[in-house]
DNA sequence: ATATACTTGTGAAAAATATCACAAGGATGA
DNA sequence: TCATCCTTGTGATATTTTTCACAAGTATAT
């Protein structure tokens, strides 16, 4: 309520959730203190990075002694949104849909997996865990029920822009895009693309460049 | 062999992908000629941009008409080293190791995956179409026989580097590393980071930003 | 031919990000 | 208390990336 204005650069951001791995270990061993310079090490980055990164939450650290990892925990928690719990849809429920839905890393991050959609009539009703299968046309009603945040688009390339807007349709802000092709979308509507294939075409490219 | 010694920034290389499937989605349709302005606005950026990253090819637009769209689709599969195929092994073949294998954006890049690894013996020997998987303990062996490029990494985050080891003693050079921690790997070895909680925490800080 | 419309390529400026380097705060021990 | 050792926070600088703006090349129509 009170929270500064305090705009923190998308790089840093990117950076957060590297530093909020790093002080769950830390917290869990017991640790109260990290300086910057071992934290760094720890998630591959130079110290100065680091309490760059940092200062921009207005210097909550202790010369000579580091930094108070719960303390610090919480507020990368507080400006990660993970205070309250992120519930995701996931529309398409076909092998990276279903990968996502049982990805076990998302409930130590704040966010749960509460519902899967796709036009398969075959497939509605399954049941994964907790999570079930729902037709799309229920993206709305749903969305409402279970208090549904983001939107995760795992359809093939040809569906994803009809999804959108049913997404759109159903109220929904944040878009967490793994179609390899651009939304179109309101103003208002958030997207994160996620490119799994740039990645390895990096590395790719890495290769042809260092084997000859 | 004469290929120029440009360096491609980081920056630009990361959005070749993008040119890369909107070119083929033009080539599909026999198109012949494209402006900076429609590619870019059909892959979402500037086309000043779009320009800028095409100049470190090295001048091959037509002013007045645009871009060969099937030379520069050429040009950037050179970069990408696309012209032969990229051949992964998979490592863990649990969730999102069977996604990956399974992910059919990978072929239409140039990437194959050739096989899946896993040290539990009760997997080992299952075969999804053309992939079977492996133990780890043939990682060497198999890297040679099916001349294996790029590992990839996608096993619990506690076993990883124990993975790590393994795959940098069968000689990979190049990792791509699902598992949310910074890796130990000699001077000679390169890795890509793939992060996927980054960027749905992203969509959560832009939720706690614009939503209070 | 010439005028007009279109589009590239690129220097220059701006913005974003990363690194440096060190003053100043705090801890520790004698 | 004082000297010494650590570690943060941050201006200043360097690097990377993006945007701007326009000269110059090409096509097209008359």
């Amino acid at each position: 309520m009170n929270d500064d204005l305090v705009i923190f650069p998308k790089a840093t951001i990117s950076r957060l959730p590297l530093y909020f791995r790093a002080l769950s270990d830390y917290h869990h061993v017991g640790m109260q203190f990290v300086s910057s310079e071992e934290m760094a090490a720890k998630v591959g980055i130079t110290s100065s990075q680091l309490r760059k990164d940092l200062s921009y939450f207005g210097g909550l650290g202790i010369r000579g002694t580091g930094y108070d990892v719960s303390y610090l925990l919480a507020k990368i928690k507080d400006v990660l949104g993970m205070n309250h719990p992120r519930r995701l849809a996931i529309i398409g429920a076909g092998k990276l849909g279903t990968a996502l839905a049982g990805y076990k890393g998302f409930p130590q991050h704040g966010l749960e997996v509460k519902a899967l959609f796709d036009i398969d009539e075959t497939k509605i009703g399954w049941q994964f865990g907790e999570i079930a299968i729902y037709h799309i046309s229920a993206l709305k009603k749903l969305k409402n029920e279970l208090k549904l945040d983001i939107a995760t688009i795992a359809v093939p390339a040809d569906a994803a822009q009809q999804v959108t807007e049913v997404v759109v349709e159903a109220g929904f802000k944040a878009i967490w895009n793994f179609a390899p092709v651009r939304l179109k979308v309101p103003e208002d509507v958030y997207v994160r693309y996620e490119d799994l294939v740039v990645g390895v075409l990096m590395l790719s490219h890495h290769l042809t460049r260092t084997s000859r």
